[in-house]
RNA sequence: GGGCGUAUAGCUCAGUGGUAGAGCACUACGUUGACAUCGUAGGGGUCACAAGUUCGAACCUUGUUACGCCCA
């Protein structure tokens, strides 16, 4: 009973990982036999998550080099866990109770909720978990994390053996806000109308989006009226009119309502007669419209638009600067969904306090934001809406000027893509500054090294421009802030509220309500999962981690914050490496969207090709810095290698060379001398391909180590070494057939063991149908073998040569229309010592593969025979009845052609006196090598060619 | 507008100063006892463009063009 005649993945898979995953395989340290430890942090997925492309590439990195790491018997810890998602979870969980029960997280008190989404996470928590496992990633399972366990009310399911990160992250904001890096305050912040909550810079998204741009007039106070002079290049004047307005542009004319001035550029002439003046906003009832002062600012660039801009300090980033600098109110004007405001005083109150600011009474900022500048008749429209009727009442006062069609930046919010809205709002803030100069310079000192290495000149770019950070969230699912009030306002920051109380000396207190931003806690990630505070021995062992790879895309969100977070609570940098990849895409290389329809969902990519395809896929296509394009023919293409690799298990197990049917094995590859040269050969190209992987993965070029693998499995043992064991296993020699099966086993190890990491399940498979194995091949031995100990030089040249007789062989017959059954004797012209002992040494397989059946001696080439040129001599096949004359002319001819290009290039490089004085020696001999060799051959060329021109 | 990149075979991409590579696709032939998810042999390149450095440039420098991503 022999083997399938391929793999059955879907079969196997799910089996193979129980089995590992039964026998703790994955545990920290297992199959540890060194000190070294090995350790990666699993870039955290949202509980909410499922398995995308991303993760598969991002997973499947992580595991080639964990699995490499554990078989060279590092203790190894991929330490997994997953990211509490605040807003993405805390919506799917309100989806799910607006569905099942009509209920809103509103009608529920925040405990009752906050229940709920735990037993969400409970039933469906998991799903991402259970996807990575089909990927065959080899995390240890047992220590799963999670950024909110030990919070109130966790029933820890899912995270049974997870740290308490609660605790950790309460801590670290106790602390940070004690040494004053932590800070609240009102600021202008970039507010989700549809979460109703404050978000960071990195998570608004802008978008380039067909708008408009409205000009309107600002009619001056008290119908004013100035000389307004327009001026070309060359200051000849091009307009001069008299005006009683202002032309003011704006792509918000919502926002108008709540403007505080109009600034133009000091340096502006145009406006020179009425800065310092009042104008009027024309919207609003006529009897109380709103008068603001015409100021100067740099901010206005004099060649935009009119040169003048209305200045909504609550409404826009840019505005809110200008009106800092000059003392102008930020009139607040919608609320906490963006819809205009609906409270306070009736308009025309609010609206003759304003007119009193502007014409200069004192304000305070308490009393701006009470101030409700929406007219009565806009008061709770929807911001959309209440831009329409603006306009349309301007429009129908004959104060539009015009209406430009225009392509306008609009920032969204990435979770929810509703328009991010500027909103004045109290928040608290990191000092990102003062933990950016210790990130940045572990990042500049090499502590720290970021690949690609353009990845560091991006984060030095975004470290040296660091804002505050926002991390307060008006969320309830998330790490609550840790700060009480008492009835006067004072904060009280503490790890408990038995702690804030005693701090307030027993005042009645109220907590904060808000929640951390999700990333604050991620960024603990590396200490939290291994349970700081407690110096746990976890910690002690694995702390700093060695690897991080992440997307680049989560550069500033994740991996800055983590070195930032890491270096101030403890003063360690939390990783050695970061190797940042690109986004999957599709293979025209647009990004994967459900809107485009192009998601390659990759659990049906496994349910095709198997997971070790994906996976290979993924890895051969991983070079530093490369964007990942994945298309499906090309993971059918490394199917297809699974099934060679599978077919070449099969013949050898047919053969007595494995599985069940192994009759030899080697238990020592170094005492092992092999004679026929086939075997010594192979033995070089296993040592010289462990090198190559092992020099490649320690580059993280993961590609390379792919590639490195495919030539060889399929490119020297399948098209080489098996074809030419055939001979040698069919041999009357029992001792060459006994060595050729030993060789044959071992180098099918090898290629099992070495291409574990990448292609996990297949070569378990393959490596269990032997049953005298120690241990599983997950936890097989990483060999070390080298070139030094195990190349044969000899055997090297010799099976070259015999490999490049072949193929010319071959070559000739093709091209000759030899037909491929047919067996054809072949002439020996002159062949020099290495070459007959080549020839000798490997008769059989030669003649095999060339289908060659005999081999005679002549002087010189017969009339109408092919000459094959080899390296040292001259073979020929006596061809005279097939020969097409014309078609070995065109064959040599081509041949000859080529060489003497190349033989041009040699020759010109090395007539050249400064080549030959300034390249190095070895790069001059190579040249003289290699014209040499190239002259030899193409002389025999032109011998063969005059002889066919002798036959016509 | 600023920053970071990219441009190499029909496609997707490697390429580390010494004269161009892989996979897929394509063409022809082929079931010879591991494998047709295969084998054998082929065809295919002005390395975006221009200038410079160098004995020598796909590679280094500068500029141009086109495209991508990030930030405003």
């Amino acid at each position: 009973m022999g083997m399938e005649k391929t793999f059955d993945a879907k079969q196997a898979e799910t089996r193979i990982y129980d089995a590992w995953e039964k026998a703790g395989a994955f545990r920290a340290g297992a199959n540890a036999s060194r000190d070294e430890t090995y350790c990666i942090m699993i870039p955290p997925p949202n509980v909410t998550g499922a398995l995308h492309m991303g993760h598969a590439f991002n997973n499947t990195l992580q595991d080639i080099l964990v699995r490499w790491h554990r078989m060279r018997g590092f203790d190894t810890l991929w330490q997994p866990g997953q990211d509490h998602a605040g807003i993405a979870t805390q919506l799917q969980v309100e989806k799910m109770l607006a569905e099942e029960s009509n209920l809103r997280r509103t009608d529920m008190s925040r405990e009752d909720f906050i229940a709920k989404v735990w037993e969400w996470k409970g039933k469906y928590g998991s799903t991402i978990i259970n996807q990575l496992k089909r990927l065959g990633a080899s995390c240890d399972w047992e220590r799963n994390a999670f950024t909110m366990a030990g919070a109130p009310g966790d029933p820890r399911t899912g995270h049974e053996n997870s740290p308490d990160f609660h605790d950790a992250v309460l801590k670290v904001f106790v602390d940070l806000y004690n040494k004053g890096l932590i800070f609240r305050g009102k600021r202008l912040v970039n507010w989700d109308p549809h979460f109703e909550t404050a978000i960071s810079d990195l998570e608004v998204e802008n978008i380039e989006i067909d708008g408009h741009m409205w000009h309107f007039k600002y009619p001056l106070a008290g119908g004013a009226e100035y000389e307004y002079v327009e001026k070309d290049e060359d200051g000849n004047v091009t307009l001069r009119e008299m005006r009683n307005y202002i032309s003011i542009a704006t792509t918000r004319p919502e926002t108008m309502l709540g403007d505080g001035a109009v600034a133009v550029h000091p340096s502006d002439e145009r406006y020179a007669p009425i800065v310092g003046k009042l104008c009027e906003i024309p919207v609003g009832p006529k009897e109380h419209r709103r008068l603001i002062p015409i100021i100067t600012d740099d901010y206005p660039d004099p060649d935009f638009g009119s040169g003048a801009v209305k200045i909504t300090g609550a409404h826009d980033q840019n505005d809110y600067g200008v009106a800092k600098r000059n003392h102008i109110p930020l009139y607040r004007l919608m609320d906490t969904r963006a819809h205009m405001r609906d409270d306070g005083a009736p308009y025309a109150e609010a609206a003759a306090r304003a007119r009193e600011i502007a014409e200069g009474a004192d304000w305070d900022e308490a009393e701006i934001d009470s101030l409700n500048l929406v007219p009565d008749e806009y008061r709770g429209l929807d911001r959309f809406e209440a831009r329409k009727r603006v306009v349309a009442d301007i429009d129908a006062e004959g104060l539009m000027i015009m209406v430009e069609d225009k392509k306008i930046m609009q920032p969204f919010c990435d979770r929810s893509k509703v328009v991010m809205e500027p909103m004045l709002t109290d928040q608290w803030y990191v000092d990102a500054e003062k933990l950016a100069g210790p990130a940045r310079d572990a990042v500049k000192d090499g502590r720290i090294k970021i690949m690609p290495q353009s990845g560091e000149k991006v984060y030095f770019h975004w470290m040296e421009n660091i804002e505050p950070w926002c991390i307060s969230r008006q969320l309830w699912w998330g790490h609550q802030i840790p700060v009480w009030y008492d009835d006067e306002g004072n904060e009280y920051c503490a790890a408990s509220e038995d702690e804030a109380r005693r701090l307030a000396g027993g005042k009645a207190l109220t907590r904060d309500p808000d929640v951390l931003d999700t990333w604050f806690s991620s960024g603990l990630w590396p200490i939290g999962t291994l349970g700081w505070p407690d110096n746990t021995p976890e910690l002690q062992k694995y702390f700093p981690t060695d690897d991080l790879i992440t997307g680049q895309d989560i550069l500033f969100f994740w991996v800055a914050r983590m070195i930032m977070m890491q270096l101030e609570v403890v003063g360690d940098i939390p990783f050695h490496t970061v190797y940042l990849h690109q986004l999957v895409r599709d293979e025209k290389g647009q990004k994967m969207s459900k809107t485009l329809g192009n998601v390659i969902d990759p659990l049906d990519t496994i349910e095709d090709y198997g997971a070790d395809a994906l996976r290979f896929s993924m890895a051969s296509m991983a070079a530093i810095g490369g964007v990942l394009k994945l298309s499906m023919e090309r993971v059918k293409g490394y199917r297809n290698f699974g099934t060679k690799i599978w077919n070449a298990a099969r013949f050898a197990e047919m053969n007595a060379a494995f599985g069940a049917a192994t009759t030899e094995r080697i238990a020592d590859i170094s005492a092992f001398h092999p004679k026929a040269t086939a075997n010594r050969w192979i033995i070089g190209e296993v040592a010289r391909a462990r090198e190559e992987v092992d020099a490649s993965l320690a580059a993280y070029r993961f590609n390379d180590a792919a590639n490195a693998l495919y030539a060889f499995t399929w490119g020297k043992v399948c098209d080489w070494y098996l074809e030419f064991s055939k001979p040698l296993l069919n041999s009357d020699d029992a001792q060459l057939v006994a060595e050729t099966r030993a060789t044959m086993n071992w180098v099918l190890d090898q290629v099992l063991i070495l291409l574990h990491p990448f292609m996990p399940f297949l070569t378990e498979e393959l490596w269990q149908k032997q049953p005298d194995r120690a241990k599983m091949l997950i936890h097989a031995d990483w060999p070390d073998y080298t070139t030094a100990e195990l190349l044969d030089a000899q055997a090297d040249r010799e099976m070259n040569w015999a490999i490049a007789l072949i193929e010319a062989v071959r070559s000739a017959r093709m091209q000759m229309h030899v037909p491929a059954g047919l067996k054809i004797p072949m002439l020996q012209i002159d062949l020099d010592a290495a070459g007959q002992r080549a020839w000798t040494n490997n008769e059989a397989l030669i003649k095999r593969m060339a289908r060659i059946d005999s081999l005679a001696q002549a002087p010189e080439v017969p009339k109408g025979a092919i000459t094959v040129p080899v390296e040292g001599g001259t073979f020929a096949l006596p061809l005279a009845d097939i020969i097409d004359v014309d078609a070995e002319k065109e064959r040599l001819q081509k041949s000859l052609t080529r060489l003497e290009k190349e033989i041009g290039g040699l020759s010109g490089r090395l007539d050249n006196p400064k080549f030959v004085e300034s390249a190095p020696e070895a790069v001059v001999a190579e040249a003289r090598d290699n014209l040499k060799a190239r002259t030899e051959e193409a002389d025999k060329l032109k011998a063969a060619l005059a002889r066919l021109d002798d036959l016509l």
